[in-house]
DNA sequence: TCACTTAATTTAACCCTTAAAAAATTACAT
DNA sequence: ATGTAATTTTTTAAGGGTTAAATTAAGTGA
């Protein structure tokens, strides 16, 4: 029944006190002791010492009177406000994509203080290799902060633990733990992540989706997952991200997908795919070309046009989408989608394909009102979901101590 | 970032370390104060002032000494067992299907001490009258206890408040707020859920599958799925149970579903597909025959004697239960089958056209190391599934208070 | 200057836990 | 029988945490 040994001593009321006090100031940014005791429902007093404690530690900060705020036309004795100390650690974020490496490095607060991105083709280093360009890019940027934790995004499987990159189709090798190589170097934490899981919980700190229910879908190279359910991030049993591209679509007859089996939904929704249809290519063949950003531009802007293959290529991308979805609704139930990426660009053109095939393929007896929503500029929200994770993870060592 | 607001004040610890101690008991049966103090890693002092609380309350009771364990050749005070009192409150846990309503009576320690069963045709009757038909079922018995907590199991589709009954195929209404029904004639809590839920709930407890992950697939009248992630339940947004059955495995011009859809796995794996193919019916008419356990015996009977319309029968069966299978390890990845009800009494036949059928539609990079057991008498583990939601409910109101 | 208001801190009471001491209850040796 | 050792259970005292209430701090306004 109870399976993890919890404690409820009194000191951990005090740490999850602190926890409790430290994500208003997560979530509120500036607040005086009698604000949070007021959003933490904890007593004043509890907040007098726990914030003394906060001080102490250097967690948080008080803030300087704000002398712009001129006369707070208030009586009594004013407030304090006091902050999340942005020098206390920080998070380098950061994105692996197949030919490029980009990294935030983001104070206490969540201030982005520095960015570097850097063209690398990942497929030709291993492990150790990639941990080092990862360590020399930063260090070009002359900072004089150690990060307390790294947390990457990454294209492919990884393992829920947050330590191995199972299978990636940027990288040369698989089942590698890419975690230990940057850890030792870095002597930080080091957290790989799906990307798409990375861009869900950015998604989910929108006011849109809080506390929701939503899928986030990556459709670029292929066909990213991240779900969150109840506001909680949804994995699957031992690996991050759930499939939605290797989902069967077509039978062993349908166009061939990067997984070498046949009629993958990303064999049709990927940009891949997409650009091999829209340049009426084999569909048994993959294309040997890495199709960039403007190569799907390019369609899109071709699609709109009018009939064609270009087209006819976003269609099918949205009749695949839409049966993959239709499948996992059947499993999940239904929600609020949020395409990324690439090929969402074509959300408005391939959304009627979506719905009529997701109409079509979606079983009785549960409710389908859904919401296609587009959100541009996934490497922000990856990174942005990467530094939530870090901070999250450095709010917990704040209050737990280590 | 805490959503729920936890109190984690004094009052509280209290109120958790009951809880403890009663899970405990839960779990171990008859233990000794020390026992507990030791499973608990609560202290001697803590579990002695708690266990009075609990012995006041009338929630656990002191074993009277057992006479036939002898000299216990061990020095010193002799413990003294406890163990939840079974007269503390009651659960019925039952099972509605589509020809009979089943009822168990179960006291506060799990010991079934009544049972009922009957046949009627709920089809006919709505939600109060379906309510009615149970208590006076219960009244037959003419026990003298009052039941806190009725937990029934449906096949269908029940809201996750466990209140409502979605869809069913058993019953004429749908969207039927049963437990309110239930619940005002018997003054009881009533919680509905779905059937394979159940099942799964209690296999969750056998030692194979604690705190693993597993899924319990019932074929009988339609294709059920209960899941368990970690321990844990797995259940959709709002509604109960996941639709392994509805996943579209033939398209459009497949086999006709009760879902007035065509090609749905359940067109070809329930015991309406099997029969239906086993007597060379046409497969896009639905039989208006009930299949029943006999019907189904005879086909397995028959398969088992060697190729034929029967045999042909439970591999195609069996073939859409592994794509099925793959679409649901894609998205959830691999684990352990339990299935369950009349179909799976063919598992040894149908068991290498499953194996075959997954390894085609899986797709790659993820780990498929699954075991596919059978499990008998659904009914048994629906109930069981019941009672134990309705004790761990009993656990929580005891713990907590009211 | 004085009354008034609001924020933050301190105080006193209370709850719960634990470790240690004490009490209870038995086995066994003499 | 009786005393000693062993073991379980209860009691006690100390310690940490929280809260409500009282107090102190720091402003506004007349």
């Amino acid at each position: 029944m109870s399976k993890t040994k919890q404690v409820y001593l009194s000191d951990d009321v005090r740490k999850q006190n602190r926890l409790r006090i430290i994500s208003q100031f997560r979530m509120h940014g500036k607040k005086s002791r009698t604000e949070i005791s007021k959003l933490s429902d904890l007593s004043a007093g509890t907040v007098t010492n726990v914030s003394t404690m906060l001080l102490d530690d250097g967690i948080i900060t008080v803030c300087e009177p704000d002398i712009t705020a001129q006369t707070s036309n208030s009586h009594g004795r004013p407030r304090v406000q006091l902050e999340l100390n942005p020098g206390y650690r920080f998070v380098v974020a950061g994105s692996l994509t197949f030919n490029s490496i980009s990294l935030s490095v983001v104070d206490y607060v969540g201030n982005k203080i520095a960015t570097v991105q850097e063209k690398v083709s990942l497929d030709n280093l291993n492990g150790h290799e990639v941990a080092e360009a990862i360590l020399s890019m930063l260090n070009s940027l002359e900072m004089k902060i150690t990060p307390s934790i790294f947390v990457l995004g990454v294209q492919g499987l990884t393992n829920n633990n947050g330590k191995e990159i199972l299978w990636s189709p940027i990288l040369s090798e698989s089942g590698l733990k890419f975690a230990d190589h940057l850890s030792q170097l870095s002597n930080a934490e080091v957290i790989v992540a799906n990307d798409s899981a990375m861009i869900a919980k950015s998604l989910s700190k929108d006011k849109d989706y809080k506390d929701g229910t939503f899928a986030a879908v990556l459709m670029s190279y292929g066909i990213g997952l991240g779900l969150y359910m109840d506001g909680e991030p949804f994995q699957g049993a031992k690996s991050s991200a759930s499939e939605l591209g290797h989902i069967s679509y077509k039978g062993n007859d349908g166009a061939l997908c990067r997984c070498k089996k046949h009629g993958c939904v990303e064999a049709y929704a990927s940009d891949y795919a997409i650009w091999r249809r829209a340049n009426e290519l084999d569909s048994n063949t993959l294309p040997d070309k890495q199709v960039s950003s403007e190569d799907i531009a390019e369609i899109i802007k071709e699609a709109k046009q009018g009939e064609g293959p270009a087209r006819e290529a976003i269609c099918e991308a949205g009749r695949a989408m839409g049966f993959g979805l239709a499948i996992m609704f059947g499993l999940f139930d239904a929600f609020p989608v949020v395409f990324v990426g690439r090929g969402a660009q074509a959300l408005d053109l391939m959304q009627d394909e979506i719905r009529k095939s997701l109409n079509e393929h979606f079983r009785f007896h549960k409710q389908l009102d859904v919401s296609f929503t587009q959100a541009n500029d996934a490497l922000i929200h990856v990174e942005n979901g990467s530094s939530i994770i870090g901070l999250e993870w450095l709010d917990q060592q704040a209050a737990f101590g280590k």
